[in-house]
DNA sequence: TTCCATGCAAACAATTTGCAGCAGT
DNA sequence: ACTGCTGCAAATTGTTTGCATGGAA
């Protein structure tokens, strides 16, 4: 992949955002810094990043993909009501995959797994 | 929710076919059965069924969600081919949600959880 | 000078919605 | 009658793509 500052960019912007954002959050905070991109760039260049490893892509159900510019394998929780998203360690759980092989005679190499909740934030905010 | 003609079709085809099948798939396999319903109408009555937990949503990361008449609490592994759902019984797998809160102040209720792999027609189809 | 990258707009897929009419209780 | 259900088409949302141009090696 030959250098682009584009992606250059794109890349920093998610890395220095702990916010897991989203290609349209990533689009629209690089346009607050004045850095003139397309939105199809973005998407381009995080599909990119994320196919060869440099970003995380966390496919949320129902809803715009986010992306982590942590690559250490962890898990992420979401909170139900304001999206927000906390990081969970990997190892904190055990291999799934081979837990689950057993009950199945597919190859289970991989696992999607995103935790839903109310952050701490949103249970002293709204008591309902 | 008062009774619907169109509603218990589109229960019983889901109920029926344990092919986990997507919208599109419920409105075509009713039209097939001559059932003259709409795509909207499959849609709006899919959610209900599953906001009623009456059916089970698999939002597939990226992708058209299926749906599951088995409301048994229960996993799903697909095939990164040809698209197969298997179950997988959750009772094979711990408690994530309460091994993960010591992790995060998130109060975590719930999970979406994939398994990716290769299913054994698959692996048989195509040794590459 | 050969690719890959980019912007723009159009295309796309999955899903939802507005509205008028129809059906269930 | 009242309210919820349906069909249809249009609107939305998230994302990808075609094409002409610009930039990196």
């Amino acid at each position: 992949m030959i250098y682009s500052k584009k992606r250059e960019l794109v890349l920093d912007y998610v890395r220095t955002n702990c916010t897991h954002p989203t290609a349209e959050e990533v689009y629209s905070g690089l346009r607050a810094l004045d850095v003139n991109v397309s939105l199809a760039t973005v998407y381009r260049n995080l599909n990119q990043l994320a196919e060869s490893g440099l970003l995380q892509r966390i496919a949320t159900p129902s809803g715009a993909d986010r992306f982590d510019g942590n690559i250490a394998q962890h898990l992420h929780a979401i909170c139900t009501r304001c999206g927000r998203v906390e990081d969970i360690p990997r190892n904190a759980l055990p291999d799934l995959c081979k837990i689950a092989s057993s009950y199945t005679d597919m190859e289970l190499s991989d696992i999607t797994l995103v935790f839903h909740g109310v952050c701490s934030v949103c249970r002293n905010h709204t008591k309902n």
